[in-house]
DNA sequence: TTGATAGTGGTTATATTATAACATATCAAA
DNA sequence: TTTGATATGTTATAATATAACCACTATCAA
């Protein structure tokens, strides 16, 4: 379960992923806001890369906004606070799988079915952080990405 | 000098980055065509981050290809063989520095001034891979990418 | 209660990045 | 010299993202 390519209950996912970010927001005095929590549900529903306009489809369906802006706002939101990611890889987007926790994600996405997994990584042993402390470099934000097969895909040629 | 936000010539550069290429593709039996030459040595010049549309400015000027499939086909064959990369962070591209090389890239991406060093990493020490590995994915390609301030931007505030 | 302010959302328009599809050209091998 | 593979030229369009402007709402101070 630690690495994110196991089947599981999404329903969970979705539930507890909104539950979450709504205790944070509260705590923060951020807003949750319809737009907001809808394009959070999406990510978490589909727990795989999303592109934002295929977000903005789905939020069209709800009559929550139609037009780009709208979802590029949302995401905005939900990626600086930490409850989304963008994969810069595929020019889409996923819900955070360890919101509330300061981190460095790392993803694995798999080329066959689309599936992404998050996990941690420790910016103190990394060697990106390692040869910008050499180099006098001060880094804001890490990109980590890797593209492959998940273990899905290598068994047996059909996705999950 | 190893990591890349010094200054230096550029000139030497061009020259052995170019030579370089041709040597690679003469032994390869690849095709180092007046464009993608031209592309190479434009992004060996500009030595930082340069988007499609900006290589494709100059080559306009050359009288080398005005459209975009020109540049993308370009880059294509660049990158493909080692001798460019992509900055997915910024949908731009880079030389390589460390042409020839089978090599993990990791870059560091100035905010301020938009330089950009490229590193090398060990695949087999990455917690990437070891993820990887872990979750039974198998990794075909990885994005490594810090965007941050460089050393000449922390210090001064003016880029080199 | 009013009015100032900040944040959010709606909308139009447009910018930026990238590729599909098809025609033409080049070149080397059969 | 035909063939096949590779490369280039061109038109058109797809896909991703943002600028700019206006309206609405909540909050809060006077």
């Amino acid at each position: 379960m630690s690495i994110g390519f196991e089947a599981h209950n999404h329903d969970a996912c979705v539930a507890t992923g909104v539950a979450q970010a709504q205790a944070y927001c509260a705590k923060e005095g951020l807003k949750m806001t319809p737009t907001r929590q809808r394009v959070l549900e999406i990510l978490l529903r589909h727990h795989r890369a999303f592109g934002a306009y295929d977000i903005l489809e789905e939020l069209r369906n709800d009559g929550l906004g139609s037009q780009p802006p709208v979802v590029y706002r949302a995401l905005d939101f939900l990626i600086k606070h930490g409850f989304a990611h963008k994969l810069e890889r595929l020019n889409a987007f996923v819900a955070c799988s360890h919101p509330g926790q300061d981190h460095a994600p790392a993803f694995l996405i798999c080329n066959d079915c689309g599936s992404v997994a998050e996990t941690q990584t420790s910016p103190e042993k990394s060697q990106l952080r390692e040869a910008a402390r050499k180099a006098g470099f001060t880094v804001e934000a890490t990109v980590l990405e890797a593209d492959g097969t998940c273990p899905l895909c290598t068994t047996d040629g059909s996705p999950a």
